[in-house]
DNA sequence: GGCCAGGTGATGG
DNA sequence: CCATCACATGGC
């Protein structure tokens, strides 16, 4: 099994990471020892260990095979660009403090689309605490483990699952529906994740938003944490409008308008502002 | 015990 | 086209 060092010449702070990562309890890691294994495809397992800080951040890669997951890994952990051009654009504007607190926090990308698909679905208006024992029940009951490493299920296997096995997990009827109906549609080659990731973002959110199930919120979780794109903000997420509230000590929730009036200056790194205010209340 | 949760689709004007 | 409502159930 080839070993590999990463090198990066920009911050990159993997001990927070590893902080988000523990949240989703799906994820095998350990912070002691600054190691995440990742499923790759449907058996792979690949890990990554910090051997640096953060100012000289470097990494030790097992499990690599070929250029083109070395070059998946780099894209979903974000080791292709850098993080400073965007903390340098916040610096003047109103969320300046909050870059402060997040000095070389990356977007890190869900392992695989489907997976990215199925946990927003599965997120749609629920607390994170809740969302996160329906993930790890639909995961442990219908994907795979390797070494301690879960994959999840195919859209195959969730394709062809009554909406009654899913209600024993406690999801809704509804929430069974939406995805069963998704997978479907993946697993018949209708909706081929991978080959959408490369068109244009209208077009993935108007293709995406089409099917039962997802709506704008969706869509635009699959475009941030599954595609890692770097200027969405989800102004129908009631964790956004809560992170503002708090930093601006509002009385009230602020409205999408009132939100989004501040676009143009964020823009086009509203991910990240997103993603720290996010972190900002958790 | 009531309100809220990292929304969405259906319904009715 | 926009406002309202049901959905399901845990967490606090």
């Amino acid at each position: 099994m080839m070993t590999q060092t990463i090198q990066l010449d920009f911050a990159y702070d993997f001990d927070r990471v590893l902080d988000r990562l523990s949240m989703d309890p799906i994820v095998s890691l350990s912070k002691e020892n600054r190691i995440v294994q990742i499923p790759f495809g449907n058996s792979v397992i690949l890990s990554l260990q910090a051997i640096g800080t953060t100012e000289m951040p470097v990494f030790k890669v097992e499990g690599i095979e070929s250029e083109t997951q070395l070059q998946w890994l780099k894209e979903i952990f974000h080791f292709d660009r850098s993080l400073e051009p965007i903390h340098q654009h916040f610096a003047e504007t109103n969320l300046a403090e909050v870059f402060n607190e997040h000095v070389g926090t990356p977007i890190v990308r869900d392992f695989s689309l489907y997976a990215t698909l199925m946990k927003s679905i599965i997120h749609q208006q629920l607390n994170l605490s809740f969302a996160h024992t329906l993930t790890t029940r639909f995961v442990h009951t219908f994907g795979h483990e390797v070494n301690g490493v879960w994959f999840y299920p195919t859209p195959e296997q969730i394709g062809q699952l009554q909406v009654e096995q899913l209600r024993e997990l406690q999801f809704s009827t509804r929430k069974a529906e939406y995805v069963i109906g998704v997978s479907q549609a993946i697993a018949s080659g209708e909706l081929n994740l991978e080959k959408l990731a490369l068109e244009d973002e209208a077009t993935i959110m108007q293709t995406l938003i089409k099917y039962r199930g997802i709506g704008p919120w969706t869509a635009q979780s699959f475009l941030l944490f599954g595609l890692g794109k770097p200027d969405l903000f989800p102004l129908a997420d009631i964790g956004l409008q809560n992170a503002l509230k708090k930093l601006w000590n509002l009385s009230e929730k602020p409205k999408p308008e009132e939100i989004a009036s501040h676009f143009p200056q964020w823009s086009p790194f509203l991910s990240y502002a997103s993603l720290y205010l996010w972190r900002s209340i958790e």
